[in-house]
RNA sequence: GUCUUGGUAGCUCAGCUGGAUAGAGCAACUGCCUUCUAAGCAGUAGGCCAUUGGUUCGAAUCCAAUCCAGGACACCA
């Protein structure tokens, strides 16, 4: 039971007794005591005050004489501020702690819960390779499973890749056209950057060959268009001649981005991408063969990303195995009456009594829409695991396609309705703003790796260390976990729910709020055990002296991890776990620093007595457990030295 | 237009189930390597917590309105 959890109820108890009153646990604040008073935990006791029928300080007064009179193994002394009751655990209870868990490396790790979990994460296109927002998709994704996991649950990690559709389209016959048969192997490029590039040359046609189209339109010439799309593009053309939207810049851009998405769609390069995914779909052999070919060049490339990344998945989805799974939800929704039909031989669910609209489920033709292949995908997923919840880390310009996708399931009686949960994450920007593929300001996730293991190369050579000591291997394998660590951090720190700005030369910096300072923290404990070699009785000794004020706030600290991570479930953030790591390693950075007229207050070789040297092993080993752990489900690797 | 998220130091972010004088990091400025790794430590400076009102013993935190910025509202995924 932890310190704060062991105050609680002692404080039920004391208002029991004292003043009669069943308090619930929860409604009792317990705040860490501000450093300018004695004390670790504060009760604030003001809201006592109502039953008390006494001045804060005097309820707080008795209360704290309450606890300590009948929780001397918790509480050694308290003092009142105004209605603040400041408590001094017993250093006892500390030292004992410190002696049950200074080993112990699995530390704050839950027992099995027996709920199942489905993270599903990643969920790329096979057109194109991953780019920064893919990153933080995917460490977000990669922590928040561990940290399930840590707190107890079976996590299934999903990856649902998006490999078919009419992006993939693009790619293949751009390659068709212009790639005179190049393979990763014959180009020596990196399979998903080749069908990337395809994809890029494929835009960059489109764009060349719709020009002409639009030049024709704004000369009000509809040659190129057919049926309803004449009436459509001249109307758009008429809006953009009238007066007040000539004047108003954003009208005339996003009539114009219409008029070009339209004469995009004309071009001849588009038809033909179209004619190729209704031929993928009707299964002909030789655009599926090709299909199949460069997916696996993505495939490949992925891998290595993922590799080097250092994420994994139990089970991946295929989008081109899934996409038609929805129907069968479709029919049996029209059959209970959920869902209708309209004129066109589309189907609609009607969300209107819901505060939302009508949404389309199958469209005229009787082919499926995004929201269709997710109800089936989720139906899918629920079969092969029957989890408790089902987790899709995606971004929060989907926060209205999955309300509305786990109100549909609700409304058609799918048992995993309940669990479906969108862990909605905030895009990444750049400083000066959003990522834009069209104005090729898109950070490629390799390209990121690259520089950052680069960096840690090169800031580890000019930090002037005696690197004799370290073989070549092990120096790569730094240079690895200094810069992946350092990206995975940077990406992690911050809320997931927030949008985050990326700036590439903070990104680098191995200073303060970083992995690497976390990870040097580390290495210096290391460093320490080494240098001490073993020692005997460590672990049935228990410190019986008075601790000062670093030792102290270390045992402390550390007595929190098992909250943080519960917390860190709570709110699905890791970067509760970045933060509380990072103060950990500053605190014992301040303990391992702090000196008085040159002498080390905290010094573990040179400890003053032999006791002393053995509580502060104790507390150092304990601290390297925890930050190892907690990077650990941030998916950061720690170094032994650096 | 409707819905939704955010606005805290020059910059990037914590703090938000109401509690004591609002915290980190970066950038700036001072000091500290003959003693366990200076990728570090100690310190200085920097704030009308967007604005206005309300609830309360107490508001950055809760409520309302306003301003500013992002996102969503597709027979795209």
């Amino acid at each position: 039971m932890s310190v704060v959890q062991s105050i609680r109820t002692a404080a039920v108890a004391a208002l029991k007794s004292l003043y009669d009153q069943q308090v619930t646990e929860s409604d009792i604040a317990i705040n860490i005591t501000k450093p300018e008073f004695e004390g670790e935990y504060t009760i604030v006791v003001f809201s006592f005050t109502k039953f008390s029928r006494q001045k804060p300080e005097e309820t707080a007064q008795r209360i704290g004489e309450y606890l300590v009179s009948h929780n001397p193994e918790l509480i050694a002394r308290f003092n009142v501020v105004k209605g603040f009751l400041n408590l001094s655990i017993n250093d006892a209870y500390w030292t004992k702690f410190l002696q049950t868990y200074y080993g112990d490396v699995n530390i704050g790790i839950q027992p099995a819960n027996g709920k199942r979990i489905m993270v599903e994460y990643s969920s790329p296109n096979t057109n194109k390779p991953l780019h920064l927002g893919h990153l933080r998709n995917n460490f977000l994704g990669y922590s928040i499973a561990e940290i399930m996991k840590a707190n107890g649950f079976d996590v299934v990690k999903a990856n649902l890749v998006n490999d078919r559709g009419i992006h993939i389209c693009k790619s293949m016959l751009a390659w068709q056209l212009f790639a005179h048969g190049d393979t990763p192997q014959s180009s020596g490029i990196k399979g998903d950057h080749l069908v990337g590039d395809y994809y890029v040359k494929f835009e960059s046609v489109v764009k060349e060959q719709a020009e002409p189209i639009i030049d024709r339109v704004l000369e009000n010439d509809f040659a190129d268009f057919d049926g309803a799309d004449v009436e459509k593009i001249g109307k758009l053309v008429t809006a953009l001649h009238k007066p007040e939207v000539k004047e108003d810049k954003e009208k005339t851009g996003k009539i114009m981005d219409d008029i070009k998405e339209m004469s995009r769609n004309k071009t001849e390069i588009m038809q033909q991408a179209k004619i190729m995914l209704q031929q993928w779909e009707a299964g002909n052999h030789e655009v599926r063969e090709l299909w199949a070919t460069m997916n696996s060049w993505v495939y490949e490339g992925f891998d290595q990303t993922y590799k080097r990344l250092g994420i994994d998945f139990d089970k991946m989805y295929y989008e081109s195995e899934t996409y038609l799974l929805g129907k069968d939800l479709v029919a049996e929704g029209l059959e209970k009456g959920v869902l209708f039909r309209k004129e066109d031989n589309s189907v609609w669910i009607d969300l209107t009594a819901d505060g939302l609209d009508q949404k389309l489920l199958l469209r005229g033709d009787g082919t499926s829409v995004y929201m269709t292949q997710d109800l089936g995908t989720a139906r899918l997923k629920y079969q092969d695991y029957h989890m408790d919840q089902s987790v899709y880390v995606v971004a929060d310009e989907q926060n209205y396609h999955f309300k509305v996708l786990q109100l549909i399931l609700s409304k058609l009686g799918e048992p995993s309705a309940p669990g479906i949960l969108h862990l909605s994450y905030g895009m990444v920007e750049l400083p000066h703003g959003r990522m834009k593929s069209r104005e090729g300001t898109v950070v490629d996730a390799d390209d990121m790796i690259t520089e950052m293991v680069q960096t840690a190369e090169e800031k580890t050579k000019e930090s002037g260390k005696n690197l004799d000591a370290f073989s070549e291997d092990e120096l790569h394998e730094l240079y690895d976990t200094v810069g992946m660590g350092g990206l995975k951090f940077f990406l992690l720190r911050v809320d997931p729910k927030k949008k985050m700005i990326f700036d590439p030369k903070e990104s680098i910096d191995l200073h303060g709020f970083t992995a690497t300072f976390i990870q040097y923290a580390h290495a210096r404990i290391k460093s320490i055990i080494r240098e001490v070699g073993p020692v005997a009785d460590l672990a049935g000794f228990i410190y019986t002296g008075e601790l000062l004020p670093l030792e102290k706030e270390l045992i402390i600290l550390n007595e929190q991890f098992p909250g943080i991570l519960a917390e860190a479930y709570r709110e699905l953030s890791p970067s509760v776990i970045a933060s509380y790591i990072f103060q950990l390693a500053q605190l014992f950075n301040s303990f391992y620093g702090e000196k008085v007229d040159g002498v080390p207050t905290y010094s573990i070789l040179r400890a003053a007595t032999e006791e002393k040297k053995k509580l502060r092993l104790q507390i150092i080993m304990m601290t390297a457990h925890t930050i190892a752990q907690g990077m650990k489900l941030l998916g950061i690797k720690v170094p032994e030295r650096m």
